[in-house]
DNA sequence: TATAATATTTAGCCTAATCTAAATTAATTT
DNA sequence: AAATTAATTTAGATTAGGCTAAATATTATA
């Protein structure tokens, strides 16, 4: 149906539209995919002449309706592939990125469909962000960055935005993991450094580390 | 590693090599993969170039010792691949292969080891073709084609050489798998059809499904 | 607002993997 | 053994998806 370069373009482009609430710049995107930002003009051309997104010069790219359910559909494969990896091959958290990244392709909607059923219908990955249904829609819960939350909140790590094998390997040896409750127990202004209550422990952590957890209160 | 292609070409080579006990002609190569034979020689100079196989002009190609263990590895993902979707995802086994032929290709081996301990190490996949082990050996029990037993011969079926819908799918409907037990009533030497005994029940089937049964005695 | 800096696009080139058509080699038949 | 047929290779073209370098817009700065 679609290429596998197609593919990786219309995702990386998906994300993209999170952040910039507005067109995505092609610049954006190359950048993303690691690739030259004239690479990536080439293909946006080639989307929007497929009716996969709506790209003006100079202004950048929107996914169309079509755009934006094939991109949800290999997130689906992704997230699915990530659980699949973690809970039946047991693999850890911060492993299974590379590996989703290549089973996200697989084109077969009967494997996905059954795929989900083995899995009990997850909603949510191991990293903690949301499967799309099979139509694309997305939950998504509200949830918070720890570093927005104030002295005495209490709430439980629902995701991570940064997700290299470092920082997730930082939060394993801290045995930090999703559904982990948490409470504030102070804030250092000047640095916005926080010290934390994680079960009978207490950890200090920088504003960097807190910028990159999504907790739900 | 290699190529989507050259994966592609290095195992219908491997198979070739095991019709043909000589060197495998482009010709073959190219009709086994649905290509022009002038696709098929560039190729296979390319993988000759790599060391992959060896290659005399006119004469055909033979698979060098790394040619051969590329090519087990990538038949060993695709048999572990159609057990998982068989025995985990619940498909009958006449709909695995085309996802099979994608899901080889997916390069991790710490994926296919821990795959493989998930399905408890398998040694045969759903057709009854034997998987070949880490290090490319293949287990071949000898087996006969049901077509060359003679009346009163006692044998299991063990696996099938034509691997169409149409077939699996004749055999499914008599209840006829791996596994199952088959008797040789009777041979009629005129057109060379056999009449069975499987179960409670005697089957007459003909010498092309005979030719395409693989039994162990 | 003119100019400088930055972002984006265009033009032209490259490689992998295919194809067609022509040329060459090998095999088969008379 | 010569001629014909079949198999194989070569030459040249094509498409997808990258790249570099140059050209052009847009945005920011003086």
């Amino acid at each position: 149906m679609y290429t596998l370069a197609e593919e990786n373009y219309l995702k990386a482009i998906f994300h993209l539209e999170q952040e910039f609430s507005k067109a995505v710049p092609t610049n954006a995107i190359a950048e993303k995919l690691e690739m030259k930002a004239s690479s990536a003009t080439d293909m946006v051309q080639k989307l929007s002449d497929k009716g996969l997104l709506d790209y003006r010069k100079y202004k950048g790219a929107t996914l169309s309706k079509v755009g934006k359910k094939v991109a949800a559909s290999i997130i689906r494969k992704h997230r699915l592939w990530e659980v699949f990896l973690v809970e039946k091959l047991n693999f850890q958290w911060d492993e299974v990125h590379p590996i989703a990244e290549q089973l996200e392709h697989i084109q077969s909607d009967e494997l996905i469909n059954r795929l989900d059923a083995f899995l009990d219908h997850p909603d949510y990955d191991p990293h903690g962000d949301p499967i799309p249904d099979k139509n694309g829609i997305i939950k998504t819960a509200e949830k918070k960055l720890l570093s927005e939350l104030t002295k005495g909140q209490v709430g439980v790590l629902v995701g991570v935005r940064e997700t290299s094998s470092e920082f997730l390997q930082y939060l394993d040896k801290r045995d930090i993991a999703i559904g982990t409750k948490i409470r504030i127990l102070g804030r250092e202004f000047f640095d916005g450094s926080l010290v934390l209550q994680v079960r009978e422990e207490q950890f200090f952590i920088s504003k960097k580390i807190a910028e990159n957890l999504y907790i739900q209160i």
